[in-house]
DNA sequence: GAAATAAATGATAATGATTATCATTTAAAT
DNA sequence: ATTTAAATGATAATCATTATCATTTATTTC
């Protein structure tokens, strides 16, 4: 993954350009997103913050994460049982492979993942802004049990 | 697309095999689906029978959608934004192009569309059930304006 | 470093789509 | 025609998210 000091460094950096004020809460929002591993969704952040940070309002983490998706600097990845987590490593479309018991999300490797973006714009006309490709199973964690 | 008819009498073989009753609220409800083209929403499916049959409930449409998906004759699209629309043609996983602009759905064809359920399947060790792929953009229409 | 100011926060109310509840009605079996 | 389990209509409850607003605070300016 990308190293979180990085990732942290370039968000601070766009929220400057951008004059967005730095404060605790945001920071830790952003922390906590560029260490992330497993896709957390906005009531994990909160609950994660809030054991150090124990005035943090869950409404200051929807603002801050709405606030880096619309920067850029996060994927919201709305998915369709209606829950949302959020990717603070790649904030760019990729696959993504989802345990229906467990709801671990795993980035894959997709070797054979061509450039269909392509090929859609050319059949359809459309001009395609960004795409989705999830798959939904079961880990083996959860097969073994 | 499929033959609306017989979309239809699959669908009634379908609920008289899993015995449900076959109420006019339930039939116009499957009628609309076998003929969609634009994937519905809940609330168009509502609007559109309530016309000719204002009596008909909200709750009943939501009751009958689900139910439809249960037995696997639709196919529910939950969109990143929250949403959900139907399709009552094809139920079972393909590609969609979304319009970001005028939300209309289309199904493309897809020739690059390989096996890639089971790369991941072997690269991750889950058993896929289900997978998503869609791509969100612009329509020539909305362009053109 | 103190004052000024626009932005951010915390607490909570509002929203909107979906689901649950329950009394009444009805499809279909007997 | 009678019976009964299922379906319906109306509406309340739910839950994640967004909006509101008084208060606090990060950053700029002197």
């Amino acid at each position: 993954m990308a190293d979180p000091n990085q990732r942290i460094d370039s968000i601070i950096k766009k929220l400057k350009e951008s004059s967005h004020k730095l404060t605790p809460q945001r920071l830790a929002v952003v922390k906590i997103l560029a260490h992330s591993q497993g896709h957390p969704n906005v009531e994990q952040i909160y609950e994660q913050i809030k054991s150090d940070f124990p005035t943090m309002s869950l409404a200051t983490v929807y603002r801050n994460v709405m606030l880096l998706k619309s920067l850029g600097e996060i994927l919201e990845l709305g998915f369709p049982d209606g829950s949302n987590r959020y990717d603070g490593n790649k904030p760019y479309p990729h696959p993504h492979v989802i345990c229906i018991k467990c709801k671990k999300v795993i980035d894959p490797d997709l070797d054979s993942l061509k450039d269909m973006t392509s090929e859609i714009a050319a059949e359809t006309g459309f001009k395609i802004v960004t795409h989705r490709l999830d798959f939904f199973g079961f880990c083996q964690d959860c097969m073994n049990q």
